[in-house]
DNA sequence: CGGGCGTGTATTTTT
DNA sequence: TACACGCCCG
């Protein structure tokens, strides 16, 4: 990394950062072309805090990069100087282009990432102050997990009620409160055994992350926090660097986040200012009469009406009472909507007027009407997802992008059933999301190998590569390995070098020798101070997996899912390459940080002619011509586990609100009667939200009024309907749900059935020219797998490889 | 120590 | 359904 500081393109003495509000308007006309007034003043408006209120697709991006660019551009500022926060890393490299086309090359030096990304690079510079190493691991929620579960077991916490999911929740909120151990164990109560017992837990998980070296995610922002406060110098420089802060959906920020933002817009004092003076960062430019460097201007974007992770921490008070905690700010308000039809607005304001304890905001739009909101009730999920694949056929053959569509649901679980009508349907679409490439095993097994090298004091990783592949050391010699280097004060990595003093069987000991040696030598491969510097991370984790056996041990087993197992192994590897094309500098250390913070909407490619399937937290940000908003059912959304909560309610109503504003011009409400949760079928009711909506904003297409007494459209039945009631009481039968499933499905009105492809026994061999509807022209490269389940691998001119089910496949020979 | 089999339990959302 | 865990045997 070049250094943040010293070699600063823009000192500070020479920046004409003087905020006079006058200065000179250049030609930065363009900046505000086609910008409404609100979105003017917010583009303008200069001071040292602004609250920038935008209702969904109000163009808040479009005002955040236009004032960014306008702020270089009028010379206000260097781009080095600009500290802009974002959600996830998609949202961050869109702004980072949009900036770019507005300014040209110079957004080079801005720092424009998500929270977390940016403050691991402010910790692993100023690791050493807080007894850390520049290689910190960084531990996701599975690593955390599994650390916890170790705990507990070891304490027999268990047999005290305690369950990992419990104690990862509380060790979380409390770290996005800011409390530590220690600041806990002070308020807690001692003589309750069950504080105790978690007082311990999270003192030896501390504990545990300390000598592994490692951070979870919620320390990479309150450490952070912690590290501002316990060096003011450190946080000087910090506080220097950036004039002008941008905070993007500032209503999901958190304690922790709200005060790394405090931190970060502080006044530098008199005596430290000077000290900086003295190691050559100059600040005389922007000391005040009495040698203060007043706090950085700070910009918040955001809509307390799409706040929907409290559940995580996120505080809406922080948006709710930011006037308070800035005087002087100034608030703008982007009433306008750009995205949405009319009729969408109107269902979207209908919904979240149900909150009482908001301010009122009314989207509008200039554009019109649009088409009426599209309502279906399904007989099941499965015929749901069938309503939602027939009708996007529809949309595409009327001319619609499969990419401009997406599918929303409340929990994974419901991709199953979309999934598997969608494959039948031959739809082409992908999951953001759910099951992450990097949170399956292998994947996990072969980034543990990395870890290990890059950070040999973490330990969970050493454990997790220990027998993996197999070799024959067991959870006994691991005890062992582990009391021994507790017994010696080394750490575990030191104890498997020394394993030959531990007087284990030859085999074992030769088997840890010989991984310790190979961990040695691909460090020395990795590492950037060796005489012929760094390999490449491709290169490194090729050499791990090979030497120590893993893949082969994937390729040779008779386990059928190890041979998926061995190409999502090779796909990594693959990944490591295309991290090496982007990032020319990046190392090990890079590499790993990149993979522990992506996040489900990043995965997002928008070249990609797939629909998009997604939860509607992922959906946040995003918008889409059309959008099917699925499972719209009481215990689905509201979530049957957000009724306990206070506020839960009213969260999960602005996740509906959120969905629903993601749509452009169509949007489509689909429920079902009965849905499918762990095996077994669950009668399920329409949502309470829908009711909430103009009858006359929706056309049902069959609707839940009418799917139990046959005929019939009206949606009255919804409306009348008593909260309470159930729809098997309409009829008269109680048990609807066996009664119903004895029915034929064709039984049910408007039932619209797919046309299932079958290409039937299409043979096809590498070489072949095939043609799919979609992806075009492609040669087969390989034919795996049996019978029905056929893959042909194709290598398409335009599309890139995919893989392909032969028998349902959109494709013709050639 | 490894693998196989049987039972029990779990699904909210995620940086 | 499906996965994780514990128990048992080779």
């Amino acid at each position: 990394m070049t250094s943040l500081f010293d070699s600063d393109p823009s000192p500070a003495s020479a920046a004409p950062i003087i905020l006079d509000g006058r200065s000179a308007p250049s030609a930065d006309d363009a900046l505000l072309a086609g910008l409404n007034p609100q979105q003017r003043q917010a583009v303008e408006y200069r001071g040292s805090a602004l609250l920038i209120v935008a209702g969904a697709g109000s163009g808040k991006t479009s005002v955040l990069t236009r004032r960014i660019a306008s702020l270089i551009d009028r010379r206000e500022a260097w781009p080095s100087q600009i500290l802009a926060i974002t959600f996830t890393n998609k949202a961050a490299t869109e702004m980072r282009e949009r900036v770019q086309a507005l300014l040209g090359n110079t957004a080079d030096g801005m720092w424009i990432s998500t929270f977390h990304s940016a403050c691991v690079r402010i910790l692993r510079r100023e690791a050493e102050s807080i007894g850390k190493t520049a290689n910190f691991t960084i531990y996701d929620s599975g690593d955390t997990r599994a650390l916890i579960k170790r705990i507990v077991k070891d304490l027999d916490a268990d047999t005290l009620g305690f369950t990992v999911a419990g104690v990862s929740g509380k060790i979380s909120k409390l770290k996005n409160e800011l409390s530590d151990v220690e600041t806990y164990a002070r308020s807690a109560n001692l003589s309750d055994p069950q504080e105790v017992m978690f007082l311990e837990i999270f003192r030896q998980y501390t504990k545990a992350l300390r000598s592994a070296n490692a951070f979870d995610f919620d320390d990479l922002i309150s450490e952070t926090v912690f590290l501002f406060r316990a060096f003011p110098r450190v946080a000087a420089l910090y506080q220097r660097r950036f004039r002008h802060i941008l905070v993007d959906e500032y209503q999901d920020t958190n304690h922790a986040q709200y005060s790394l933002i405090r931190e970060l817009t502080m006044p530098i004092a008199p005596a430290i200012a000077d000290d900086l003076e003295q190691q050559g960062l100059h600040v005389r430019a922007l000391q005040d009469a009495v040698g203060v460097v007043p706090g950085a201007s700070l910009t918040v974007v955001g809509d307390s009406d799409q706040s929907i992770y409290a559940f995580r921490g996120a505080d809406i008070r922080n948006i709710v009472e930011f006037e308070r905690d800035f005087p002087g700010a100034k608030v703008v308000l982007l009433e306008q909507n750009y995205r949405s039809t009319q009729n969408i607005l109107s269902a979207a304001n209908a919904v979240i007027a149900n909150n009482f304890d908001r301010k009122d905001k009314k989207l509008w739009t200039a554009v019109g009407d649009g088409e009426k909101i599209v309502g279906f009730t399904g007989y099941s999920g499965h015929d749901e997802a069938q309503f939602v694949a027939d009708e996007i056929e529809k949309l595409h053959a009327n001319g619609m992008d499969y990419r401009d569509i997406a599918v929303f649901y409340r929990t994974n679980a419901q991709t199953r059933a979309l999934e598997e009508i969608f494959i039948r349907s031959a739809l082409p679409y992908r999951i953001m999301g759910g099951t992450k490439f990097y949170e399956r095993a292998e994947i996990k097994d072969s980034m543990a190998y990395l870890i290990a090298v890059a950070n040999p004091d973490d330990m969970l990783a050493l454990r997790r590569i220990l027998n993996t592949p197999k070799r024959g050391i067991g959870p006994a010699t691991e005890t062992q390995l582990g009391s021994y280097a507790g017994d010696n004060g080394i750490t575990f990595r030191e104890a498997m070098r020394d394993a030959g003093s531990l007087g284990l069987g030859p085999k074992v000991t030769n088997a840890i020798l010989q991984l310790s040696a190979l961990l040695d030598e691909a460090a020395a491969k990795a590492d950037p101070t060796a005489p012929a510097g760094a390999s490449p991370v491709a290169d490194v984790l090729t050499f791990l997996l090979d030497q120590s056996g893993y893949l082969e041990a994937l390729r040779s087993s008779r386990d059928p899912q190890d041979e998926a197992r061995a190409e999502n192994v090779e796909e990594l590897v693959a990944v490591t390459k295309e991290f090496a094309r982007n990032n020319p500098d990046g190392g090990l250390i890079d590499f790993l940080t990149e993979v522990s913070l992506v996040a489900a909407a990043d995965e997002i490619d928008d070249s990609s002619g797939t629909v998009s399937l997604m939860t509607l937290h992922t959906a946040k940000g995003l918008e889409y011509d059309a959008v099917f908003l699925t499972g719209v059912e009481e215990d689905l959304l509201p979530h049957r586990m957000s009724a306990g909560e206070p506020g839960g309610p009213a969260e999960e109503r602005r996740l509906f609100y959120v969905g629903i504003t993601r749509a452009k011009k169509r949007l489509f409400l689909s429920l079902a009667m009965t849905r499918a949760q762990f095996g077994e079928t669950a009668v399920a009711m329409p949502s309470r939200y829908l009711q909430e909506i103009p009858a006359d904003l929706i056309d049902w297409k069959q609707s839940p009024g009418s799917a139990t007494s046959r005929g019939g459209t009206q949606p009255r039945a919804l409306n009348a309907r008593r909260p309470g009631s159930r729809w098997g009481e309409e009829t008269g039968q109680r048990n609807f749900g066996a009664a119903a499933l004895d029915r034929p499905k064709a039984e049910w009105p408007n039932r619209i059935t797919a046309t299932v492809r079958d290409n039937g026994d299409l043979e096809l061999a590498a070489g072949d020219r095939i043609r799919h509807t979609d992806f075009g022209d492609g040669r087969v490269t390989a034919v795996t797998g049996e019978g029905t389940k056929r893959v042909a691998h194709v290598q398409f001119e335009k599309a890139g490889t995919k893989k392909l089910l032969i028998k349902i496949a959109p494709i013709e020979k050639l």
